[in-house]
DNA sequence: TCAAAAGCAAGAGCAGTGCTCTCGTTTTTG
DNA sequence: CAAAAACGAGAGCACTGCTCTTGCTTTTGA
């Protein structure tokens, strides 16, 4: 696979990155209900049926800008981590999160292309699947690095239904961890994002205003719950 | 304000059920993206244009399904709450927690249409907001309960300005609780619908499949992250 | 080298959408 | 019982996603 042969695929991609940028910019503005096809080609100035040249549906267009979105999130996700001070695990894990809720609120549309309702047919394709994990790995690779810190407490017990499905899943990521915290850890996942969703979508509008406070003080709370512990703080 | 006067009123009052009823089939079957005014008149066997006669756009109209969503969800909810068997308050708010599951499982696409990406403009519009409120106050009142009997321990201390919130929302209210208490479980209310949010849009999908007993004991975790206890069961 | 194949932009066109306006008809109101 | 309001039907506008055909350009392979 050469680096962009000829001069017809380099004029490919660049034609499919104008094309993206030109639908994320109007996503931006917009929304993804409001995206069209049309508006974007017209934008781009070309003819709305030379656009199905490069994505063969608006659906399609909604995956590309869906897989971008997932990697930009775990991009700043992962950044978050590697780049935050070597201090304490739960200032990593609070580091990650802060990044999240920061990445959401810098692209509210986005976000909402990813994890509000899912706009296209109704299952995510296949191509997303991995994309989509990199943010769930970087917080489990905080909590791996905390583990081997000996900082990592151990959650209740789950139910041997949840263990084996956990368990399964730490094979596949090759991830060393205890059952009951990454099954405590999936339900952090999903609760982090339950906070950035009901901040951004309203739900918090006229009930929690203070939000930065609220979302440091919950994500802590999620560290807790996971069994992230400060080893010099033994007081509470 | 009488109750059904004329004749005309009558009739407008099961015209517009009807509308609202056939709307939520197809939103049902095809989800909020496909719902349009015109095939819902074609269902009913009226012109398109005559249907604005009763919602004055399409945003109304599912803003309209919104409220009853928000209805029905908080409705499963407080029965479920008032049904439950008077033992333990985390038994009671798991019977809560499940009924909002269910409700969702059973509902998806009215649940992606209120706890999923606004759909409408941006902002839901102020009618929205006490029907909305219901299923957080049916959870809330499994705290006070709580509260009277003892049963809730304290959560860690809050941050002033979201103590602040808090305490404003409490007056407004009228709930005696106490302010941690209630800020834990602000927090616990999102990361709840986090939960199911993730598992109905797909973000557990070969991840975690035994989803009962996940579900069940990641809102035990919640309430016991909220400082709800079983008084007899001392030891952990 | 040069014809065949593939990739491409442009335009017309189809079925569908939300929404507006007008025009008779019916029902309610004063 | 006349004036006013509410209503259903139809035509029409601007827009959408998508398909098909028509020429042109680039790439390919014999």
């Amino acid at each position: 696979m050469p680096a962009l042969q000829g001069a017809r695929e380099r004029a490919r991609a660049e034609v499919t990155s104008a094309i993206k940028e030109e639908a994320r910019r109007r996503l931006a503005e917009e929304g993804a209900a409001k995206l069209s096809l049309r508006a974007v080609a017209r934008e781009l100035g070309m003819v709305s049926s030379a656009l199905y040249r490069y994505f063969p549906s608006r659906d399609d267009l909604l995956t590309a800008l869906i897989i971008d979105a997932y990697n930009s999130l775990g991009e700043a996700a992962e950044r978050a981590r590697t780049t935050a001070p070597a201090g304490h695990p739960v200032a990593r894990w609070l580091a990650v999160c802060r990044a999240i809720r920061a990445w959401a609120r810098a692209h509210p549309h986005e976000y909402a292309l990813i994890y509000g309702s899912p706009v296209p047919g109704y299952q995510a394709p296949q191509d997303t699947t991995a994309p989509a994990s990199r943010t769930a790995l970087a917080l489990l690779a905080v909590l791996q690095e905390a583990g081997e810190e000996g900082l990592l407490a151990e959650p209740p017990a789950s139910a041997p239904a949840v263990a084996q499905d956990v368990e399964r899943l730490l094979e596949r990521l090759d991830i060393e961890l205890s059952v009951s915290a990454t099954a405590a850890f999936a339900a952090a996942w999903a609760q982090l994002f339950g906070l950035v969703s009901f901040e951004l979508f309203g739900q918090y509008d006229g009930v929690i205003e203070a939000r930065d406070e609220f979302f440091d003080q919950a994500a802590a709370g999620l560290a807790r719950a996971i069994g992230l512990r400060v080893h010099d703080a033994p007081a509470a």
